[in-house]
DNA sequence: ACGACGAATTCACACGTGTGCATAAATAGC
DNA sequence: GCTATTTATGCACACGTGTGAATTCGTCGT
């Protein structure tokens, strides 16, 4: 009879039967501010603003509740915070592609989100089947507070799932150049920087003659790496001969046909070549090999990426080393700003490589 | 002074006001449940039903609603429902490392997650400096359903955040067996299968005398891999001899020296070495190179991992390619057969490899 | 026509945290 | 000792979603 008509108990009752049929519950209940405040003997109003630093809070009962909260071991739930915040005190990196070089760029940033306590939220996607895949849903659904979007693909106007970003005011950083029209926050290897920095070692070294492999052209750093190309040469007098200059589209085997190719140019091969990547070096050098060359004396070839497998090929092979561990960390840095400050000016940043010198060029 | 009054308007200004000036609040507000149950004209709570599909709504209404969410580009907001379910329809993924090898991993995690429609959160911590870190903490946080491990130390005696997590009956599986004395939910790659193909494979090639490079003995694949070694002769009946094995701890330098000591044995030098992994293979090679052996004409070796370096090496390596990327998507599906049952038996899965014989050895 | 029953919907509360406003307590001023 | 002012706390509502229990609505049988 008392057990019906009381006002509390019914609720109480359907609570305790929630927690223990419910398909969802399955942890141990953590300690919530109101249980703090219970045993504290103040209302949970008083500990959650313990906890964001309220200055209106007396110094005796903020140290009371400081100790409860030891004592209990709580911890915040960021899950309810978020709700309430709009927030979830997570970053997510979206990708087009898991490949080795995102892989130095994931640790920077999951290294630097653990630093600052954040969570990572990883999502990867595919850009061939779902290059329009909605990114804001993303958002959403998680509530993250910013996003790091890793971008490999060219693109001479900016695509819809971005447009969806901008309308609803994400904050948002990009790996990697967007180049066509629009300028966007990001952090990116300074590929002008890498490849002078390449093309003038080869220069030093007293190439005049030197050709290219290009890398993919639907690709930023294909698109970038060339004109950077192109511009080295420039800068430094010297001519630039389309009959030796191919593309690999980044691959070890096409850029060894290419290489064939330009060996055989009617204009007379190169005494160096400068290659998009690594992988399409090593193919270069392949090919100068079974043509009866011999790598670094008949020609020089340098790569980009520092690739472990540059190393222990036959010959190594002289590159360049993107800091792609850096580009992490700067990258969830300039998050951070643009959070504080969402209107403030478009910010990009371009990071250094570093030239390797190995046996795949002179010295 | 009808304002004033009003028991609606304080509570709805300050709503407002809260909107208009809050520091956390930057994103277009999406529309909720609340909001279509006004457009349809009916409680938050038939919607709520319509969404989780409960039978007790009418079909007239149903439809209603589902036209209403489709209009107002409803999505739900799953961070509140976390709140709620204590889930967040997310996984986490702790790995102490992020090397080349778990790439391949976290891409069939992070597809599989894809696929169903779940978040992955991405926690890397680092073994040496932090072994001890709480991982029950990550899923408190951002209360994730269920958490992968991935376990690359050999540990005889259950670690104290493992246990924390056991504690709070958290659903976790384990990439890589725990060994110790303790059994726990875990996808892996079969070392003893993997090695036994290699060692049948020098053996089917006629060597009788193999020795071996063990990778370090504190991690998991360094102390299988040595005993499926043993184990592999044994059933191949073949001799084991301890002076032509060595520990190169997984490293090119240490293999390399490791084999130029082996290579001298007073008891004769094998006519083939198993290495823990591919570095160490290489390390090798260019030992047995560098001492004037011919590979694999005088000395055959085989690696594991297959990585892209072992293809391009000269020789190139024979390897054991492990199924990484599946190791991910059935550590997932593990997974969710342990949220749904969660007192189920504990489940081993161990992967077959694929041999890939190169040039390295006498195929 | 009336009650009974089942189906459809609403009500009221919950999840854990944050915060504007009101109020209580303490302090200052006279 | 009384009011005016400051300081510390409580109250009530909010965030968006889920759900047991209560209520309303229709339908059927008598």
């Amino acid at each position: 009879m008392l057990f019906e008509s009381s006002p509390l108990t019914k609720p109480l009752l359907s609570v305790i039967m929630h927690t223990l049929t419910s398909k969802w519950v399955y942890m141990r209940k953590r300690p919530t501010i109101k249980d703090i405040a219970k045993k504290v003997g103040v209302t949970h109003s008083t500990v959650s603003r313990v906890i964001n630093d309220n200055p209106a809070i007396s110094g005796r009962t903020k140290d009371k509740i400081l100790k409860a909260m030891k004592e209990l071991d709580y911890q915040p739930n960021l899950v309810a915070r978020g709700l309430v915040r709009r927030k979830t005190h997570a970053f997510a990196l979206i990708t087009p592609d898991l490949n080795p070089h995102v892989l130095p760029i994931i640790k920077g940033i999951s290294d630097t989100c653990r630093r600052l306590g954040y969570g990572l939220m990883l999502f990867s996607t595919d850009y061939w089947t779902e290059e329009n895949r909605s990114y804001a849903e993303v958002v959403r659904n998680w509530l993250v507070d910013g996003v790091l979007i890793y971008n490999v693909i060219y693109h001479e106007d900016v695509p819809d799932n971005i447009k969806e970003l901008e309308k609803e005011n994400i904050p948002c950083v990009f790996i990697n150049k967007f180049l066509g029209r629009k300028k966007v926050n990001n952090v990116s290897i300074d590929n002008n920087e890498a490849v002078f920095k390449a093309v003038s070692h080869l220069a030093a070294t007293g190439h005049k003659r030197i050709g290219m492999i290009k890398g993919g052209m639907l690709s930023v750093d294909g698109v970038e790496r060339f004109s950077a190309f192109r511009g080295s040469l420039e800068k430094l007098e010297l001519e630039f001969d389309e009959s030796i200059t191919g593309c690999g589209n980044f691959f070890f085997n096409e850029a060894y046909e290419e290489m064939k190719r330009i060996l055989c140019s009617p204009s007379g091969r190169p005494t160096a070549m400068f290659c998009a990547n690594d992988i399409m070096a090593m193919g270069s050098v392949k090919a100068a090999m079974d043509m009866g060359l011999k790598v670094p004396q008949d020609i020089s070839v340098v790569g980009f990426d520092d690739l472990e497998a540059a190393r222990f090929f036959k010959p190594s092979i002289t590159t360049l080393k993107p800091p792609l561990e850096d580009i992490g960390g700067r990258a969830i840095e300039m998050l951070l700003r643009v959070i504080e400050n969402p209107s403030r000016p478009v910010e990009e940043i371009g990071l250094a490589s570093r030239l390797i010198v190995r046996e795949s060029s002179v010295a």
